[in-house]
DNA sequence: GTCTATAGCTTGATAGAC
DNA sequence: GTCTATCAAGCTATAGAC
């Protein structure tokens, strides 16, 4: 309900109704509306967290000091398009909920806090992918890159309906593959400046 | 303030005060929130609309029947910019407020219709840029990129506070050329598999 | 732990004086 | 056109019975 409608969107009683329960009890248990919002956050942030470190950890171990950017990017985005594969409609209203963060301000600094540690890590190996980048070159890619990501976990109808239907934001075998080529192309064309754009690997 | 909290984040209340007004005014003259919402939009909708299909017409007509990626799409996202450096505060905050609009699903059906003849020349404009491309890749594409454009568009304070300060979101001049170099290479990347990436000028 | 009941406030919207 | 005053409905949150 976060994902579809924003924070403000909803209300405990939705909540409460959809769930079951009666309102009383989520302040039991969460307090505040607030407390909800966090648990809801919280529970699958750490999750997608652990994951992600895990794939990067992996990869680095299998490339003994050789970065290049699809794989790498590949690595962070894995774990989003299995759990949004396998995770059920649970995960999927995650990832739309997490894309939804970057709108309400006072909301993106919770998601920027819990997310720095592996979002750091992320640029870090984006760094050794293009050695020659420019920081903020670099870091404008990434931006961007959140900007593509947010778009395609949000399952809006937008996509639905500007292709007649011919595209689906469930259909994460068509994203998954899309969004890592046209990522890194960006960040190449945008971040190699000043080193041959086709051949990278020295 | 819808740009920055969201429709629901913002009350009648709240708008009479900046505007230095009665609520009652506001619903005299806008009827509804909704009213209010909808004049905000349109207002400035219409505007960058024309603007657009200036550009594009521009485009065409200097550059009879030659359609290059990178101008192109500069066509399109050039009224944005331009807006967004000598438009000032108010057009900044129109362009966060549409980047807002993908979050609320029922909302972006608005902003949808509005913008669609607009965007349906843009993709026209693509596939002549991009003639082998396969639609469903071109039309994922575009949704990528609408992605980046709104979280450019959105100033959040999200870059400032990952580039510790480096990178600021009301700096038009660093965003464009990026903006424009990054899509370009990444509808390349997805839409042009079956060309050379090289030289597409036949 | 789970409910009923309700407090206390804020919301969008309006009626009516001027 | 612009205000004051206010409405009914909705909200979050809580007190207290069970």
């Amino acid at each position: 309900m976060f994902a579809r409608h924003g924070v403000y969107g909803v209300t405990m009683r939705e909540i409460a109704e959809l769930a079951d329960v009666d309102t009383a009890l989520l302040h039991y248990y969460f307090e505040s509306k607030r407390g909800v919002f966090d648990a809801v956050f919280a529970r699958r942030a750490d999750v997608l967290n652990s994951e992600r470190m895990r794939e990067m950890e992996r990869y680095e171990t299998e490339n003994n000091g050789r970065y290049e950017l699809e794989p790498v990017i590949a690595a962070f985005l894995r774990p989003v398009f299995s759990l949004n594969r396998q995770g059920g409609q649970g995960w999927r209203n995650f990832f739309g909920f997490v894309g939804n963060l970057t709108s309400a301000s006072e909301l993106a600094e919770l998601s920027a806090q819990k997310f720095d540690p592996v979002v750091k890590r992320f640029i870090a190996m984006l760094r050794k992918a293009l050695p020659d980048a420019d920081e903020s070159d670099l870091l404008w890619s990434y931006h961007m890159f959140c900007g593509s990501l947010a778009i395609v976990s949000m399952d809006t109808g937008a996509i639905e309906l500007l292709s007649d239907g011919l595209c689906r934001s469930r259909d994460s075998d068509q994203i998954e593959p899309r969004l890592v080529k046209y990522s890194a192309e960006g960040f190449r064309a945008v971040c190699a400046r000043r080193q041959a754009r086709r051949n990278t690997r020295k």
